[in-house]
DNA sequence: ACAAAAGTGTTAATGCTACACCCATGG
DNA sequence: CCATGGGTGTAGCATTAACACTTTTGT
């Protein structure tokens, strides 16, 4: 399901395998961006047009079956790749959905949730332009499947996550200053935070690295920090640390 | 795989289909129990003796092939029921594993978590009483396929999820005492509570109902309570609150 | 009376929040 | 020199943890 392959497709075509059970990876891919004329950023995520059966016309999160020879993971990476052109910075199991009417034939879906960089969705072209576009994830349309509640849970999830792990570098470059690590979380969790508290959390934390060099700008240079890349974004799941 | 039809199994042997990714359901059930000569409860799960092909003789996680006409949820509970005979007071999905090789023929798993009452556990046999026993969670033998890995990480949600959810109630009759409650915070949690401040977090929550009846035993007889049943034990996922 | 668990009170430490305040730069 | 964001200091408040203390029962 969720894919450009169709839903009530080839299994039942073929007519040598009455019903199958089928297996499709789909993934929910944040980033954040300028929207015109706003004045602080939105998260985005991009959405495929279908052009079969089920909800033709609609948009869908990108996604497609699961190939024999390779992972859930690896399925997540390469349809976020085909819509995105681009390496996640970070890659995350959301739910696996498997109710019996979600489509018209049955189908099992592993959704995935994602982060890219600001930065990097630019360049790259997607595989099929015309029908790949970007959202903003706080004012959908009406999407196919499902699709809808599952985007609602992995925004809940990022916004749960970015209050006890460093998730939020992933929406930023190597170098950003404390404003704007300080921006994402806001525009995440939709409040404004204390710039002197944030500071303080962030520093104690123990995970940013101070550069020498400043971002200059209209005021006082901020300084810029990374983060120590020998620490893990977030905690992935069972195969992650525990493995 | 994770089951007593075997993993290698139907689909490559009908011969009529090369080669499909199977979609099976495991579930890791949690209850409490006093083992002879502790004094203390420890978590407790049933296992299934493996009697096929890959893995065969060592124990598993109880689970089995997904229906056609069941959802993920139904599937747990029915190989929940098949090797307990009860119906579980909480349920949720843990993860979704799907590396290629983790057994001969392609099979994805969708394993839950559950837990059950310990005042449940006795009455009701098993379908196959034979090759299912109960092993303490902390000391398990080597299992087939990932199943240790997948074990550790439900202790590891569970230990998690009982930190900000009211998720012990799950594993105790209608009417307990606060002794009784704690003493299953500390035997998930692994160390000692102060009951003066255990008291004054969990009255303070505000789910906790007092009765008029006392437990009698050796000493100052202890209020009874139970749990407000219009709240939820705890979330469960995006199936759960949010639709 | 005494042991032991039930239940209450008190205090120190910690962390979070709000907000006053100083610093450095571009215009 | 002033507006603005960068950055520091601090006091109030809530939460937690440690532990002394009182209450109530069975023996």
């Amino acid at each position: 399901m969720m894919t450009r392959t169709g839903e009530a497709s080839a299994a039942i075509a073929t007519g040598t395998v009455a019903e199958v059970t089928r297996v499709a990876v789909s993934t929910v891919i944040f980033t954040t961006r300028r929207l015109e004329g706003a004045d602080r950023p939105a998260v985005v995520l991009p959405l495929v047009r279908r052009t079969r059966d089920p909800y033709e016309g609609l948009w869908a999160l990108p996604g497609g079956w699961l190939g024999l020879s390779e992972s859930l993971e690896e399925a997540a990476s390469r349809t976020l790749a085909e819509t995105t052109g681009l390496a996640p910075s970070y890659l995350e199991q959301l739910y696996a959905f498997g109710a019996v009417d979600r489509s018209p034939a049955r189908v099992v879906s592993i959704v995935y949730w994602a982060l890219v960089r600001e930065d990097e969705t630019r360049t790259p072209q997607p595989e099929d332009p015309e029908n790949v576009a970007w959202f903003d994830a706080a004012s959908l349309p009406q999407l196919a499947f499902d699709h809808n509640q599952i985007v609602d849970y992995a925004l809940w999830r990022l916004r749960n996550k970015v209050g006890y792990s460093r998730i939020a570098h992933g929406l930023l470059p190597d170098e950003f200053t404390l404003a704007e690590l300080r921006e994402v979380y806001e525009v995440i969790l939709g409040r404004r935070l204390d710039p002197a508290n944030f500071r303080r959390q962030v520093e104690s934390s123990g995970t940013l690295i101070p550069t020498q060099s400043f971002r200059t700008g209209s005021h006082r240079p901020a300084r810029l920090y990374r983060y120590d890349r020998d620490v893990e974004l977030a905690d992935r799941g069972p195969l992650d640390a525990r493995q």
